[in-house]
DNA sequence: TGCCTTTATCGTCAAATTACGATAAAAGAT
DNA sequence: ATCTTTTATCGTAATTTGACGATAAAGGCA
């Protein structure tokens, strides 16, 4: 035997038509999974959730990158509505849009 | 008032640092996350859940690229262990691993 | 008003992604 | 042994991403 059985799997016959979901709900999906595919969005949004808010500048401590690169991620979080941000006295606070990610989660399954 | 309320958000005064977890669990995360973010590579993990498994040329027949680009995004979703390839006849036969995508819901909850 | 702090954007560059046609490689069929 | 089918890989091109320093913009403070 060249292969173990359990890495094999089996042809389905006929492939059932029912697997296409409307385009938009694959476009919707991947745009978030693809904001939180890469590990400093992440710690982002890790930071966000420990806080009720945070300052960009205090993400921009927290973080090894320079700020301009920083404020490039927070767009692309902002972008997929991820994240929002309001301002706060002279500088701004950003948090999550907590619906985003439950959303996302709920697609999940459907996927 | 320029803005409504419900868009505000108060930033917390300190943050705490114990938001930070191992740098591998970000990298985890977000490679699959990344290999998610792609609309064609959800119809074909759709396509898979749909299947017990399902040949390459198959998958080419559902979908509106080129063979050769297909490849490619099984090569990513294969790279990043979301499923797995194994010989089946003279074809391959594709099927999801599901372990990966029941540990990625898993992770989310502490990212 | 003028300065300082804070953050977004610009310009730039290297690297990665996405797509394609063409081709190689491997396995079955005749 | 040759032909056919099937899939992976190569080469290429266009676009996007991720990073940076420099700079603009906006608001608070003296």
């Amino acid at each position: 035997m060249q292969q173990t059985n359990r890495n094999k799997c089996i042809p389905t016959k006929q492939v059932p038509s029912s697997t296409h979901l409307p385009d938009v709900q694959y476009d919707d999906f991947a745009k978030i999974a693809k904001a939180l595919g890469h590990p400093i969005r992440l710690r982002i949004i890790s930071i966000l959730k420990n806080t009720n808010g945070c300052i960009c500048g205090k993400l921009v401590d927290q973080l090894p990158i320079s700020q301009a690169t920083v404020s490039q991620h927070l767009k692309v979080l902002k972008n997929a509505k991820i994240i929002r941000g309001s301002i706060s006295g002279p500088s701004m606070c950003y948090c999550l849009e907590p619906k985003t990610l439950e959303n996302f989660k709920q697609l999940f399954t459907i996927i």
